[in-house]
RNA sequence: GGGGGAUUAGCUCAGUUGGUUAGAGCACUUGCUUGACAUGCAAGGGGUCACAGGUUCGAGUCCUGUAUCUCCCA
């Protein structure tokens, strides 16, 4: 083995390997509890980005382990087909050629988008394997595909014969650019610093009305004013009309509570065909609508001198045309909140135009019911309040786009009798009449009107089958919280709807990716890191790990280039730790490494060592605190663990004391110490393995723990130890207490080294005096381990008294000294104590003063009050032995 | 305007029901070609937990308010 892991021929070889096997395959006939996730398909024209990465590893590691604990798990994969924004692409290519879609008409332009797909739409799906996603391949699904087309048409057919679906003209966010209607959703609102122009309207009784707006070239469409009607400013003008200035249209004053008094100048101008609010003051007073602009966001006809312009140019021109006439009184800057298309940026115009809606109040219901009941549970908790404030106050869908590429609406219409009706399969003649002459709704649906039936359309919906009885309902749902209301609430409504019940029980939300400075990433920033920059400088195993590592459950995270060094150097250390194990296998012969490495290991408690047992019981540890952190979706606690375990526990302790039998002499020994080591390596490497699941396997094999055929993915999830084992073994509390303490005193040890400047190779004397003589026992036992702890010529071990004149550390079993004769300093040394006498000190008089508390005494539970009077004895003894340290030196000063 | 999140070491962040003198990684200082690993080892320095009140025997943790940053909704 090489010093260093080269992972980028590691990582393809696997992961070719695991999808030719079929290891992450699924089938509904297979034994095991099923346990399903389902990818939130990206779109079909991304590219993998750092909040795929999080969200893939998220998942991966859930689904990697639930598949290692035995259950029948599927990880469905798939793409979303992007109306607005693969049309988009697909329209810039072609104007490349000088074309547009109109052009080319809508059969062949869709056959361009298909084509289109075929070439680039397989990039991202890609990319997931590179991050080593364990998806379920030979069932991803697409969108447009046959049968979740078949989903959708169900879908509509069901909602619009139920009544759920309706046509109307209402206000509709309009994007100018992408030229069709968008969902509240999609109109994303921007603080943006504009202008309030306050503009007078001459009254019919001579005088005039000032009115305040932000966008004054809608003042073309106005049909009215309204007035507050409690405002007694205005009460003389009601009933009064006004003149619409450059046009001349009369217009009348209206009252009307939705006008805020204290808004601008209490009076607004009623334009119902652009504006929300006003076309329901419009509805309210039933009044006209003038509509002012076409679908490109140029004026049209009705804008009489400005038609043709466009809306921000003729913005312009209009203000300049108000001026000169004296009626622009004055123009205030006003921050507001303006919405811009989702997909391309462009501001949003509010647009009065006839769309398809979904009736969303009876199918929030079941929806919010299936939250508060807790039978979808969110984390962290806090997403629920957000998720419940939305269907709470639920408004209709608009589900029609005028686009292309998308499911087209199922609704018909006859040319003779007029009948409407909708059908998901193309008819031939009217049910009504039987004319033929039949025509269908031009739009299509909105993409989330197919992303929100994913988790049953996948598996097959409407046709019932062993999939949908298996793996329906889904288990976790891991997502970002941008599409909580997108997506996450919509699919919940559909699960209840056609499903009966929700479509998971878990919804893990998880922060955003963001720059080192805590920006979003982006392309027009350019602080974007690209996750496959990571993989081919670091690996695909350290880019999950480390992110991993520092993503707080639920919180944003802030990453650049060098975070990913935490994930290759544990990465580089595991390597490491294999390659010295396999130094010391392969001078052993007789041992079966793979049924070491995957049964109960035999171990003769007869001759395991205090250390032994320790490392058995801190590995036993991990083992449940591990599957309990997975359990709560608490990754980072999950990684911090193993990153302890393995650097700390195992490489900076275990390996070092292993290393005295290792080299040794005593067969038996040795071959104890490799049963053992093979254990907790192969328990941790399958700990790992959700978190880096190439490095695992790569040593799996590489360590002789599988067969060729064999794989990690496969091998069973680490248990927890029995409780015969653990008896067996001796391993109990006060053991590890005594290898801890242990440690304590040869860090101490070993500052006193550090103190006195002595090189680390340097082999010295030291002489340990302990409290008791059960202790000095133990150290004698373990005399071979300490000096090779604490590179020591020797160590002479004393039980009980205290050394005189040298200079020494304290620890709970007992006093380390460094025997240097003639070579202290006095009076740094006698600082040194005096630094510590301190500390305690002021550690000890904190803890009198809680004892001298009668109120603590009193009301603190009586175990902390007991845990308080053993650390006073304590540390009142360390107290009293560093003032005997202190004085044995200070005889010794001259 | 309504709601959420954040504020802890130079930096990035943990700190799960209130209970040792608050932890990690990176960075920094010192010393090391230690028979797995310099992508490493050992030892160290560094924080009045944003601020002000309150509850409590006890607050980084709970409550109220303030400030700053950030996100969502209108």
């Amino acid at each position: 083995m090489d010093k260093h892991y080269d992972p980028k021929a590691v990582e393809a070889k696997w992961y070719a390997w695991w999808e030719a096997q079929g290891f992450f395959h699924a089938e509904a006939a297979r034994d095991g509890e099923p346990y399903c996730v389902m990818i939130p398909p990206p779109n079909v024209t991304g590219i993998l980005h750092m909040g795929h990465a999080l969200n893939s590893t998220v998942q991966d590691i859930l689904v990697r382990w639930r598949r290692m604990e035995g259950r029948n798990t599927l990880w469905l994969p798939g793409t979303d087909h992007a109306g607005i924004a693969t049309q988009n692409v697909v329209e810039k290519a072609l104007r490349k050629e000088g074309k547009s879609r109109r052009d080319l008409g809508r059969e062949a332009f869709l056959q361009k988008v298909w084509e289109w797909r075929k070439e680039y739409g397989g990039t991202i799906v890609r990319q997931l394997r590179q991050l080593g996603a364990s998806c379920d391949w030979p069932r991803e699904r697409f969108t447009m595909d046959e049968g979740l087309s078949e989903s959708v048409a169900e879908v509509f057919c069901r909602l619009y014969n139920e009544g759920l679906i309706y046509r109307g003209n209402y206000i509709v966010n309009w994007c100018p650019r992408c030229h069709t209607a968008l969902s509240d959703e999609e109109s994303e609102h921007q603080e943006t610093q504009g202008n309030l122009w306050h503009i007078r309207y001459p009254v019919s009784d001579g005088s005039y009305l000032t009115v305040a707006t932000t966008r004054p070239e809608t003042m073309l469409g106005d049909t009215a004013v309204a007035v507050n009607p409690k405002d007694e400013r205005y009460t003389h003008l009601h009933g009064c009309t006004v003149t619409l200035p450059l046009l001349g249209r009369t217009l009348r004053v209206v009252a009307d509570d939705y006008v805020d008094r204290a808004f601008g100048t209490g009076v607004v101008k009623i334009t119902p065909a652009h504006d929300p609010n006003d076309f329901q003051v419009a509805q309210r007073h039933d009044l006209p609508s003038v509509n002012v602009m076409h679908g490109d966001g140029t004026m049209n006809e009705a804008a009489g001198p400005y038609a043709g312009m466009d809306r921000f140019a003729c913005r312009k021109q209009l203000v300049a045309d108000l001026e000169a006439q004296g009626l622009l009184v004055k123009v205030e800057p006003h921050l507001h909140a303006v919405g811009h298309c989702y997909r391309c940026d462009t501001v949003v115009e509010p647009r009065l135009s006839l769309q398809w809606f979904v009736r969303m109040k009876p199918l929030a219901d079941a929806a919010i019911e299936a939250v508060r009941s807790g039978q979808v549970q969110f984390t962290p908790k806090r997403w629920e309040k957000v998720y419940l404030d939305w269907t709470e106050n639920i408004r209709d869908w608009c589900i029609s786009r005028q686009i292309w590429w998308g499911h087209r609406i199922p609704v018909y219409w006859c040319g003779d009798c007029r009948h409407e009706w909708a059908a998901k399969q193309a008819p031939t003649a009217c049910p009504k009449c039987s004319a033929t002459a039949i025509t269908q709704d031009e739009d299509v649906l909105d993409t989330w009107f197919s992303s929100w039936l994913w988790p049953f359309s996948t598996l097959g919906w409407p046709h019932d089958n062993a999939d949908l009885q298996k793996y329906y309902p889904t288990h976790d749902l891991v997502t970002a919280s941008e599409i909580i209301f997108f997506w996450v609430a919509r699919m919940i409504m559909a699960g209840c709807k056609f499903m009966g019940q929700p479509p998971f029980r878990h919804v893990y939300i998880h922060g955003t990716v963001r720059d080192d400075q805590g920006r979003k990433m982006s392309k027009s920033l350019g602080n974007s890191i690209d996750p496959l920059d990571i993989i081919a400088q670091y690996s695909a195993d350290s880019l999950r790990f480390s992110l991993m590592m520092i993503t707080a459950t639920g919180q944003d995270v802030q990453v650049n280039m060098d975070k990913f060094e935490i994930g290759r150097n544990f990465g580089t250390k595991i390597w490491n730790a294999a390659r010295f194990l396999l130094l010391h296998m392969e001078k052993t012969t007789g041992l079966d490494w793979r049924a070491l490495a995957t049964t109960a290991p035999q171990l003769d408690p007869a001759h395991l060592t205090d250390d032994d047992r320790h490392l058995l019981a801190t590995c036993d540890e991990t083992v449940r605190n591990m599957t309990a952190q997975l359990e709560q979706f608490r990754f980072q606690d999950g990684a911090r663990l193993l990153y302890d375990f393995i650097w700390s526990s195992f490489c900076d302790w275990y390996v070092e004391y292993a290393k005295d039998d290792l080299y040794g002499e005593d067969l038996a020994r040795r071959e104890q110490v490799l049963r053992l080591m093979t254990h907790v390596f192969a328990s941790s490497l399958k700990l790992l393995h959700p978190y880096m699941p190439f490095l695992t396997e790569e040593l799996w094999h590489t360590m002789g723990y599988a067969t060729a055929e064999e794989t990690i993915l496969l091998a069973p999830w680490p248990r927890p130890l029995t409780p015969s084992m653990t008896a067996a073994w001796g391993l109990s509390e006060s053991v590890t207490a005594y290898v801890d303490a242990k440690h304590e005193l040869i860090g101490a040890g070993r500052s006193l080294r550090a103190e006195y400047g002595i090189p680390p190779a340097k082999q010295i004397r030291y002489v340990v005096h302990t409290l008791e003589a059960g202790t000095a026992e133990r150290f004698a036992r373990d005399q071979r381990s300490l000096q090779a702890l604490l590179r020591a010529e020797t160590i002479e071990i004393v039980a009980g008294g205290e050394a005189q004149g040298m200079p020494g550390a304290i620890g709970k079993l007992g006093t380390i000294y460094l025997p240097l004769s003639g070579l202290i300093d006095v009076r740094a040394e006698m600082t040194r104590i005096q630094g510590e006498l301190t500390k305690t000190r002021g550690f000890l008089n904190g803890i009198e003063a809680k004892l001298a508390n009668d109120g603590f005494v009193a009301k603190a539970p009586p175990q902390v009050v007991e845990q308080q009077r053993a650390k006073r004895s304590e540390l009142t003894e360390t107290m009293a032995r560093l003032e005997r340290l202190a004085k044995t030196l200070s005889e010794l000063a001259p």
